[in-house]
DNA sequence: GCACAGATGATTTTT
DNA sequence: TCATCTGTGC
């Protein structure tokens, strides 16, 4: 990439003048934009870095920015910058009002599953299911901020109805638990700011200019925020692309670009056209797919590369037949190329594809990274401990109270637990609170107390060495103190706990590490581990070829992109087409399609697998939409090949390589 | 009534 | 893959 800016990209960085919309085609060097526009304020303009704040969706898009910024300013982030997700933003305001939301400043903050838990008891509603779509619909209103009472009017459907039945209620548990979710982490600061005229100038003027990344991913909730903070000043400058909304299913609201003009009538509006990653071919099929849908703003790619390798289209039995001539393919196309497996990505509309060219890739002994995935924080290993932190944390959370008490097993069983609950809801405190108040003894043996009393005031000894001691420590302590690696052994199957406990010790570790870069312990750490769902610790040197959804791989780059699975049902996804949403879809095909640098191959099955039923597939409309320059591969009429003249190819392949791969090294 | 093995079948999931 | 469903054996 050049070191030289255009002139797009210019005057997006240098205008100041007022609110700021940028434009950013995929590949067309946003984050870039933004870093240098940091780098310009401090520099160019003595702002001070106390008072800029770039926001964006992912935690790994803040770490990058937060680099490329140290870089631009040779080495070192100016301190005091803030670099951060939504998220974590909130975090900080309520955690600075904690007062002023309700809430004490040792909130906890829960994840999707302690959400669903609580409106399937709120709900008595003993199916997991219904009570995950219920809280769906609930996280639908609080995204878009529509409170309880209006929620009800909204209902229009038996879930929706259900739903709004229990959302008070769950707001009300949320808070007795001293809890947020994690769409309270932008909604309490939207009401507090739009409440409070003296906090709202108060982080005002703390942060005097926004930079706001992926704008176009932003929720309604999230657009108020930034309104607020930026108030009628408007210094602020956000980027996105409406072609790269993708997440409009998450509440994301395209809508959000309109009302930025419409709120900002002095809005300037840079687009940037060019794009520095993919050769012309590449992006004269996606500007063509594109096309195909409406658009707020005009916008067309141009590259100064060369047209680049025509793209192929190929069309396979099925999906496994897919599978092996996709791995077929990148051993032919590495070997030819000598390129390394890290320049291929296989892009693919739902996790379940990931399966069959998984398997397929192990076949062919191809090395491969799958991204996504569920995430670390997610393991019931990395709960359990969780749980252990938040409780010390907020021996309000209840939840976290209840998972600790009994993993590992103390001989406390659930009517010990409901007898606590009952006694707690009637005096209208934490059950932590409640086995140590007199009352308790009428409720409960004195056996069941002695149990609870126990654990309690093991409890209150770690959480007096957590204040005090470094987190490693007092982590260690308690994981031998509750037995927990005993206790992973005889619950679980040999092979398991060994993964379960390997991945307690990467968070220990992980733990130990930022306590002791950061200097914190381990109750100010516990409240950010909320917010990240994946332990960085992927290895860039690692050679494998990368497998991905197409959400997952927006705003990654790939020399050969491999894009499979492109047929009618699949990609635009049957329910998209039956809801009327081809839009949507179709910037996935976009997205998908721009990650290619230099070749693209397409592929489609003309049979897939239904059950028992194998069922006849359509090519995408997608393809067609891409225009004329396109390599149709069929397939059928090549020569057929059975399973042992494959396998025999594949051998010989393999040999070649390997004999070449020796030769080279040595 | 329950625990468990085996079959089945699938949108996407930044925090 | 993983969560959910189904049928079996006690």
């Amino acid at each position: 990439m050049s070191a030289l800016l255009n002139a797009p990209q210019r005057e997006a960085i240098y205008y100041l003048d007022g609110p700021c919309l940028v434009l950013a085609g995929a590949g067309s060097g946003k984050t870039r934009v933004i870093t240098h526009k940091i780098a310009h304020l401090i520099n160019g303009c003595g702002i001070s870095a106390n008072n800029i704040g770039a926001i964006t969706f992912t935690n790994k898009a803040a770490k990058e920015m937060q680099e490329r910024v140290a870089h631009l300013m040779g080495g070192r982030a100016p301190g005091g910058l803030t670099v951060c997700t939504f998220h974590a933003l909130g975090v900080r305001i309520i955690r600075q009002e904690a007062l002023h939301c309700g809430l004490k400043k040792q909130f906890s903050i829960l994840d999707a599953s302690d959400t669903v838990q609580i409106v399937s008891d709120v709900a008595s509603e003993g199916d997991k299911g219904i009570a995950k779509q219920m809280q769906w619909q609930i996280s639908s209103w609080k995204n878009a901020m529509i409170p309880p009472e209006e929620a009800v009017k909204l209902a229009d459907n038996e879930l929706s109805f259900a739903a709004a039945k229990v959302f008070g209620e769950y707001e009300r548990t949320l808070r007795a638990y001293q809890a947020v979710d994690f769409d309270d982490l932008i909604s309490l600061p939207v009401h507090l700011f739009e409440t409070n005229d003296e906090v709202r100038e108060r982080w005002q003027n703390r942060l005097r200019y926004l930079l706001v990344d992926e704008y176009q991913d932003t929720n309604r909730a999230q657009y108020r925020l930034l309104r607020q903070l930026c108030g009628v000043r408007g210094a602020f400058t956000a980027v996105g692309d409406d072609d790269q909304a993708i997440y409009a299913w998450r509440g994301a609201d395209v809508e959000n670009l309109r009302l930025l003009q419409k709120d900002y009538p002095k809005l300037r509006v840079i687009k940037l056209e060019q794009n520095y990653r993919s050769s012309r071919r590449i992006l004269e099929a996606a500007n063509t797919v594109i096309s195909h849908n409406e658009k707020l703003f005009e916008k067309t790619l141009w590259s100064e590369h060369g047209p680049g390798e025509q793209i192929a289209v190929t069309n396979c039995r099925d999906a496994e037949h897919e599978a092996e001539w996709v791995a077929m393919k990148i051993t032919a196309h590495k070997f030819e190329a000598r390129t390394r497996f890290k320049d291929y990505a296989i892009l693919y509309r739902g996790n379940h594809q990931a399966r069959i060219i998984e398997q397929q890739l192990r076949n062919q002994r191809i090395p491969y990274v799958m991204s996504g995935g569920q995430s670390f924080f997610d393991r019931a290993e990395i709960r359990d401990l969780l749980s252990y932190l938040r409780l010390l944390l907020n021996p309000d959370d209840d939840l976290a109270f209840i998972r600790s008490l009994t993993t590992p097993r103390r001989g406390i069983g659930p009517s010990t637990i409901e007898a606590l609950g009952r006694y707690s809801a009637s005096r209208h405190v934490g059950l932590f609170a409640a086995m140590f108040e007199e009352g308790a003894s009428v409720h409960l043996t004195p056996k069941q107390l002695e149990g609870l009393r126990e654990f309690g005031d093991f409890i209150n000894r770690i959480q007096y060495r957590a204040q005090r001691e470094p987190a490693g420590q007092v982590l260690e302590d308690l994981l031998l103190a509750i037995r927990y690696e005993a206790w992973l052994f005889e619950h679980c199957g040999t092979r398991e706990a060994e993964s379960k406990w390997s991945n307690v010790r990467d968070f220990v570790g992980w733990l130990t590490r930022k306590g002791e870069e950061d200097g914190k312990n381990l109750l100010e750490l516990t409240q950010t581990i909320a917010l990240i769902s994946m332990l960085d610790k992927e290895d860039p040197d690692f050679d494998g070829v990368q497998l991905a959804t197409l959400h997952a791989s927006k705003g990654l780059e790939f020399p050969h992109v491999f894009l499979i699975g492109v047929e009618e049902g699949m990609l635009p996804h049957q329910s998209s087409i039956d809801e009327d949403k081809v839009d949507e879809e179709r910037r996935l095909m976009y997205v998908g399609i721009t990650r290619a640098q230099r070749s693209l191959n397409i592929t489609y099955c003309e049979r897939r697998k239904m059950g028992k039923e194998s069922r006849v597939c359509e090519p995408s409309r997608f393809i067609a939409e891409m225009g004329g320059d396109i390599k149709m591969n069929d397939r059928k009429a090549a020569a057929p090949v059975t399973k042992e003249e494959g396998k025999a190819r594949l051998a010989n392949l393999m040999a070649m390589l390997e004999s070449r791969d020796k030769n080279g090294a040595g």
